[in-house]
RNA sequence: GGGCUUGUAGCUCAGCCGGUAGAGCAGCGGCCUUUUAAGCCGUUGGCCGUGGGUUCAAAUCCCACCGAGCCCA
């Protein structure tokens, strides 16, 4: 009986919405059904309530004094100099602001609007029935829509401040209702999916999502303002490219259909910024995104933002000391302090200096019974350290086969151990130095010992935020380093870079010894606004498909 | 890839020793001329993730699949 109740219920329903198929207005999904659906016709018949009475429910002829931010009473001191109602002197000042409503507490014939601005800024607006058309039209509104008042301040019996409305307006009606009690505790949204796909959603619940994201364009302004006070000119280079290089990524690949032409999306500036400093630039940066194919995870999203910069006549240890200088400066004036915590992790110390170390170093310190020989230039270390791994593979930890170690070059057999057994641990900041070449075929071949490279990887809470070297200058070295890349590409390496043959030339005219650096500003984020995943410092990370489920079944079913 | 947890109303969650659904908020209809993220009365809204199985009977038990979360690799 209930169920045939139920059943007329939702064929009217479905007759109603198939009526309105033929207006522009907006249609639930079909996947929504229900009480949602409901909801959204209420706030449609609502709508065309509105135009009836020729009121324009998307008016935008009101204009606001000022942001809700903005408006006095704020602070206790400011709420006292408030008059109650009773002392609103006619010539009160009067103000118009807008926001969006989220909730009313309607008493009878007095109700109390609460509008959102900017920032999360609050004001509640009081209504009397006199001011009859306010009122009326304060029966029409909906949590979520935007909403515009003009009165005098004053303070309530409560003991708040409060805008008593003498003019109202609608500004734009909101068809979807808001999910739960927005001004609620514990009415947080769970699903995070649905939070980062539909972000605007998410920032209406959750205000402080906006305020990572205001942090974020203060840490980019930041970082900015510093290359630029240090003469470091910021050029945007290429995005589209005809070879991969500049990074050890796998690259996405698009299309020119003018030229005909398989592109690339770069996995890296480094390249293109080198070829400006063999120009005459002496310091150049770039602020951009980068996009690399790669998996998704709280630290990785497909595209995201890095800043190089390269500085000439300078090395990677007069980086260290820049990277130093940058980094505490910029939390100092983030957060007023250079001692952050991060997640689980307590008093991480930005202030200089970092501790630095050599992958070997960092190595024997993990594994004291290895045969790493930190700083030793013995050509017979590689095969003492491979004997080792072989002989105690449990200690070495490595997740590859015989066969494997056996072909494995010394250097990667030392990241190897280093990723295994000390990366996660670096949790202070640390300068790693001492890289092998064969991993860095860009990077400057160090005096000391030829195997290695004059490079650093700054490590916190145990990841990667910053890869610098001094720049490899040698055309006819950085010739063969690209047959080298070659060569591991044609054993499988899908990360290994083309052969740049154009920035091989730009090598060949000279360009002056230099130091560059890569920072990745995302996950320099999440360090600095205590994020856990990059997710929460992108306002549109990359997803799945929202229908997967669906699709899959059509696929499975056909 | 492995382990654990999880999917019930628009949102947040109960119900899970089997007998086809509940609460709060949101929505709708009332009451209340200073509310505190109100209060009171009434009420709408569910293929209980999808598919299969066990059973007289499945939100509940079993299996598979899909999605999500956490941990490990």
């Amino acid at each position: 009986m209930v169920g045939q109740r139920t059943g007329v219920i939702q064929a009217s329903i479905e007759a109603s919405m198939s009526d309105q198929s033929a207006s522009p207005l907006s249609r639930p999904e079909a996947t929504e059904r229900s009480d949602l659906l409901g909801q959204m016709q209420e706030r449609q018949r609502t709508l065309q309530r509105l135009r009836d009475q020729g009121i324009n429910p998307y008016a935008n002829d009101f204009r606001i004094d000022r942001q809700i931010r903005d408006l006095p009473g704020a602070t206790d001191e400011e709420l006292c100099a408030l008059p109650t109602e009773d002392e609103i002197p006619p010539d009160a000042p009067r103000y118009a602001v807008a926001g969006r409503l989220l909730q009313v507490n309607d008493m009878g014939k007095a109700r109390f609007l609460f509008l959102r601005g900017d920032g999360g800024a609050m004001v509640q607006l009081y209504l009397r029935a006199e001011v009859q058309e306010a009122f009326a039209l304060s029966k029409l509104l909906h949590l979520g829509d935007f909403v515009g008042a003009r009165g005098p301040l004053f303070r309530t019996r409560r003991n708040k401040r409060a805008l008593r409305v003498e003019q109202l307006r609608l500004l734009t009606k909101s068809l979807r209702p808001l999910p739960g009690k927005v001004l609620q505790k514990g009415s947080e949204l769970q699903d995070v999916e649905l939070r980062y796909r539909q972000r605007y959603v998410d920032m209406i619940v959750h205000p402080e999502v906006a305020e990572v994201f205001r942090q974020r364009a203060r840490i980019i302004s930041y970082i900015r303002r510093f290359f630029d006070e240090r003469g470091y000119v910021e050029c945007e280079t290429r995005m589209l490219l005809q070879t991969r290089g500049g990074a050890a990524a796998r690259p996405f690949r698009t299309h020119h259909n003018a030229l005909g032409l398989d592109l690339y999306l770069r996995i890296a500036t480094e390249l293109d910024l080198k070829r400006l400093v063999v120009g005459g630039m002496e310091r150049v940066y770039e602020i951009g995104r980068i996009f690399r194919n790669e998996g998704l995870s709280r630290f990785h999203n497909p595209e995201f933002t890095s800043i190089e910069f390269y500085q000439a006549y300078a090395t990677y240890e007069d980086l260290m000391v820049l990277t130093e200088e940058l980094l505490s400066g910029l939390c100092l004036a983030l957060r007023g302090t250079t001692t952050i915590d991060y997640q689980q992790h307590r008093g991480i110390e930005l202030r200089p200096p970092y501790r630095r170390a050599t992958i070997r170093e960092l190595v024997q310190q993990a594994l004291p019974e290895a045969p790493v020989a930190p700083g030793s230039t013995d050509p017979a270390d590689e095969e003492r350290l491979r004997r080792w791994v072989l002989e105690h593979p449990a200690a070495a930890g490595l997740d590859r086969g015989p066969a494997d170690i056996a072909t494995m070059s010394y250097g990667e057999l030392l990241v190897a151990l280093f990723e295994r057994h000390v990366e996660q641990g670096l949790i202070q900041p640390t300068f790693v130095t001492e890289f092998p070449l064969e991993l860095s075929p860009l990077s400057r071949r160090s005096e000391r010992d030829p195997r290695f490279v004059d490079r650093f990887e700054l490590f916190v809470i145990g990841k990667e935020l910053c890869n610098a070297f001094s720049e490899l200058n040698d055309p006819l070295d950085q010739r063969s380093r690209f047959e080298d890349q070659l060569r591991a590409r044609a054993r499988g390496d899908e990360e290994a870079m083309d052969y740049d043959e154009d920035f091989c030339r730009a090598l060949e005219y000279g360009m002056p010894p230099t130091a560059g650096e890569g920072i990745g500003i995302d996950r320099l984020v999440m360090l600095l606004c205590n994020q856990p995943s990059i997710r929460d410092v992108i306002p549109f990370p990359q997803l799945r498909p929202e229908d997967r489920g669906e699709a899959h079944k059509e696929r499975v079913g056909t």
